[in-house]
RNA sequence: GGACGCGUAGCUCAGCUGGAUAGAGCAUCUGCCUUCUAAGCAGACGGUCACAGGUUCGAAUCCUGUCGCGUUCACCA
């Protein structure tokens, strides 16, 4: 069957897949089977050109040898068995090895009044036996705020939770939080030294811009320590090992896990300022989570596993205790999966944090990880790890593996200052859709309250779909300067379309009701062509973890939509038959435009 | 060096389970606000789909090799 196209070039093998009863695949197939004897052949439709009549072509191609026609003599056979048997074709024509076939004006309208009844058309309910999956996604460490690059990790993974769900799944929302270790204890100690009382209430600052400002004073006097050493006669490398602020540090961590009350005291106070900014962020961002797990709880997860491993025979212990496991045969290295001191590296916490998570939700069939490509092989490690341990849902995991954010400067360096901040980043574009909103005149008439919600839904849409429209494992990147674009391929164009449509509605008094014997102009079929595909671009998008399949069919759907507005007139119609049908088709036109958005965690103004 | 990813218009990107003359947006240029919101529409300009082979009726798409960019190969996380 023809599946998973979802271009714009490719809607109408979904449209006769999806909704015609008896397909033109099995008309054909029956004709087939009794002229030439063939069964099970594979047939390959796709969208017409613009520049060939009909609606849906026929590739004859593959059927030449098979039926040892030439193209011409099997084209017009089969496109006049269709005509015959299926009530939607129209009529055909042949052009070399393309069978063009036009698809009744009946077939579109009685598609129109299906997609005005049902609510979220194309997305899949999840009933109770539905499969629930975790998604993973955001994981920040708690020693500063969220920047640039944690926007794409949420944006995706929250975008791709609603599309699963549209997929018919349950979805749990996750993050892991990473908030142990030196990183921590840096910030912990700078505050200690240079800061005792500064609280996010008397400092004003958000929590995580608190903590991440004495996490940067801390880099600051260590680099301030590290220069004079050298200049005391020790090399880089020795004074970059033995400045004290670092040793200082490094003090503060073993005593953190030695439960050292006051430093565990101070560590969970840090944390919650950090844990309030960033729920702040999240708010901002309209996101948010199920379910969440500390790496300070789970760090010590999965040592009972790696000795079952050893009991299954999966790992194996070299000669000063260290665990390993050999990849060899999948072509990749031996790993290590825990120390000769026994304790627990990376991959162990995250074979015992995805065990803990089922244990904890038994119901899971699998889990999506939201992470930067520069940990593929980290994970391609943990799935096999988990798959050679057996597990159920081992089979069901998948790395959601994205491309780094770069600035035209190069990459984002905390160090060099170059980082992009997400609050400042969301103020940014939030300030951009003003500016450019009171250019077009449009914010008469709005109270101050009403323009910030605006906005903010404008900057945030812009934000959304200009990270989102980007294939996930492709680097972005990110001029913070030019900002981004307001008009073509953009968050803001698609409200703006939405918006018009609204105020169309608006003006609609009473019921509408759709004639089934209006003919229709190609531009509205145009439209009709690409709702009828939005049920294959869930199921697509599902399969291939995309939000930027979603992004690119939303832009096609407002292309279309704003080339037929701008050439027809909805009102100044006098046939009330013609003027319903209009509507009707702005109005599917904005729903679709609500369902794809709202799977990219877009919010849509009313009018802008 | 091994592994993985990327390379399409000046820029940012679609298209990739092989199909007709490779598509958008931005930028540049030409038109369109006296009927529904011009953040819009219509059009022009712009291509050796990194390069070279191969597979076949047909390749941007699949295979091999080369080049360029990136990531990764720690008893770090």
């Amino acid at each position: 069957m023809p599946d998973g196209r979802v271009t714009l070039y490719n809607y109408l093998c979904i449209l006769y897949m999806e909704s015609l009863e008896h397909s033109l695949s099995q008309s054909v197939l029956e004709h087939l089977s009794s002229v030439y004897g063939l069964s099970d052949q594979k047939l390959e439709f796709q969208a017409t050109r613009k520049d060939f009549e009909g609606d849906i072509t026929l590739v004859l191609f593959p059927l030449l040898k098979l039926t040892r026609q030439n193209p011409m003599v099997l084209g017009e056979k089969i496109g006049n068995h269709l005509v015959e048997y299926s009530p939607f074709v129209s009529h055909f024509n042949v052009v070399s090895g393309f069978l063009n076939l036009t698809i009744s004006d009946a077939f579109y309208l009685s598609f129109l009044e299906d997609f005005l009844k049902v609510k979220d058309y194309g997305h899949i309910h999840a009933d109770q036996d539905a499969p629930t999956l975790m998604v993973e996604f955001s994981s920040p460490n708690t020693n500063k705020p969220l920047h640039l690059g944690h926007i794409r990790n949420n944006l995706l993974g929250d975008s791709v939770s609603k599309i699963l769900e549209a997929n018919g799944n349950h979805v749990i929302k996750t993050q892991i939080i990473n908030d142990r270790g030196i990183h921590i204890c840096k910030s912990m100690l700078a505050w200690q030294r240079f800061g005792v009382g500064e609280t996010p209430e008397s400092s004003g600052l958000k929590g995580d811009q608190l903590v991440g400002k004495y996490y940067v004073l801390f880099e600051t006097k260590y680099r301030e320590q590290v220069a004079e050493l050298v200049k005391q006669g020790s090399s880089q490398e020795e004074a970059e090992k033995k400045a004290p602020l670092l040793l200082e540090a490094q003090q503060m961590l073993r005593e953190w896990e030695n439960n050292n009350p006051e430093v565990r005291k101070l560590w969970a106070q840090m944390n919650q300022w950090v844990y309030d900014g960033f729920e702040a962020t999240y708010q901002k961002l309209g996101i948010d989570f199920d379910s969440y797990y500390y790496e300070s709880e789970t760090y010590l997860l999965g040592k009972s596993i790696i000795q079952e491993g050893l009991d299954k025979g999966v790992f194996y212990t070299q000669d000063d205790g260290s665990v390993w496991i050999d990849l060899t045969d999948e072509g990749l290295d031996e790993k290590l999966l825990l120390r000769s001191d026994g304790t627990a590296v990376y991959m162990t916490q995250d074979i015992g944090t995805a065990t803990q998570r089922v244990v904890d939700h038994p119901q899971v069939k699998g889990m999506v990880y939201t992470v930067g490509n520069e940990q593929d092989y980290h994970f391609k490690v943990l799935f096999l790890v988990l798959q050679k341990l057996g597990y159920s849902w081992a089979d069901s995991l998948f790395h959601l593996s994205y491309g780094m954010v770069d600035l035209p400067s190069g990459k984002m360096k905390s160090r060099e200052g170059t980082v992009v901040d997400a609050d400042d980043l969301i103020e940014q574009m939030k300030n951009t859709a003003g500016i450019i909103a009171a250019e077009h005149g449009k914010i008469d008439g709005l109270d101050q309250d009403q323009r910030d919600e605006l906005y903010q839904k404008i900057g945030l849409g812009a934000l959304k779909y200009f990270i989102l429209k980007v294939d996930p494992k492709k680097r972005i990147l990110f001029d913070p300067e030019a900002s981004v674009d307001f008009n073509g391929n953009t968050g803001p164009f698609i409200q703006y379309a939405y918006a018009r449509i609204q105020s169309l509605i608006r003006r609609v008094e009473g019921e509408l009701e759709l004639h089934s014997d209006l003919s229709l102009v190609d531009k509205e079929k145009e439209i009709l062509k690409h709702l009828s595909t939005y049920p294959v671009l869930i199921k697509t998008a599902g399969e291939q973890y995309s939000p930027a399949l979603v992004a690119n069919y939303l832009f096609d759907l407002v292309k279309l939509f704003n080339s037929f507005y701008q050439n027809v007139s909805v009102f100044g119609e006098e046939d009330q038959k013609l003027q319903s049908l209009r509507l009707l088709l702005c109005q599917a036109v904005a729903n679709n435009i609500e369902y794809a958005s709202g799977l990219l965690g877009m919010t849509l103004p009313d009018s802008m």
